[in-house]
DNA sequence: ATCGCAAATGAGAATCATTCTCAATTGAGA
DNA sequence: TCTCAATTGAGAATGATTCTCATTTGCGAT
């Protein structure tokens, strides 16, 4: 239900193993609020365990994202960015507003309940009509931040 | 208003030239109602102007992008996919489908009246809530699109 | 607790989309 | 037509991601 428990059932149940560096990966996700890469990844899992990999960072971010377990993003700065999907507590779901100036990546997650049920009756007609499986959607407003406004 | 005319304004109202490669490259894209590669521009454009360069197309893409006439895309797919904002008709708008299995990007514009409504309202309330200009925004489900249901 | 083996990993090489460099070309105002 | 900054072509460089393969490890079966 919460922290290891949670991981060790979702690995074992999608027959995979819950590894050293797969648990490290996940200590590091839960622990950021932020969007990381990679490598940024890396380094932070780094700092524990020096033995594990770049290649191992990728695959099992690769492995998390099939499990529904982590999101890749791509915010147009050339590599991908990655998040936990949900924690202890549930679902983080949650949009994105991006700057076209300065690149910045601004999330909100204060959906109105208009904005909630809007996206949940939109995805449920969007099944029936093209017949196609919904397991999540991504949006993101591309723009100027406030920042970036004032010239 | 429309075809050459509405680029050679556009064009000069940023102050850049209207080149034959740039023309090349609308071309091709207006002709397409596909979401095309930077490759798969040059391998069209090449085939009418085959002095123009994979450098070039690269260019212009990010001059287009950043002039709104232009949309970027990234579907996982490795390579970023490019395709026309609007037409002499008017804006192209639409959201995208996005198949996890294989790959497929279906696009639907046949928004209801609701949905229209309902992200120019949340795009005039976020503006708002975070002092943010939104130029334009992306929507995409993921899922399991009909062919691949069928195991 | 030990064994056997497929799954997983680490290190480094390989890929490959995209960006950069720079000399040559070109468009448009004067 | 003349001038010069904007644009381009070719190829090298970059850098994120993937691949290869020998070695290690988790875990079910003994
Ligand atoms: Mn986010
Ligand atoms: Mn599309
Ligand atoms: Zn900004
Ligand atoms: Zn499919």
């Amino acid at each position: 239900m919460m922290g290891p428990h949670w991981w060790y059932n979702r690995f074992r149940g999608w027959g995979y193993r819950l590894t050293i560096p797969r648990q490290a990966i996940l200590e590091i996700l839960s622990k950021s609020d932020k969007h990381l890469s990679a490598e940024e990844i890396y380094l932070e899992v780094h700092k524990e365990y020096p033995s594990i990999g770049l290649a191992t960072i990728y695959r099992t971010l690769e492995l998390l994202v099939q499990m529904g377990i982590v999101n890749k993003f791509d915010f147009g700065d050339g590599r991908a960015r990655y998040e936990l999907a949900e924690d202890s507590k549930g679902p983080k779901h949650h949009h994105h507003l991006i700057c076209n100036v300065c690149g910045r990546v601004i999330d909100y997650r204060d959906f109105s309940e208009e904005e909630k049920n809007f996206f949940e009756s939109l995805e449920r007609n969007l099944s029936q009509r093209y017949n196609f499986e919904i397991k999540n959607h991504q949006v993101m407003f591309y723009g100027i931040c406030d920042k970036c406004k004032g010239k």
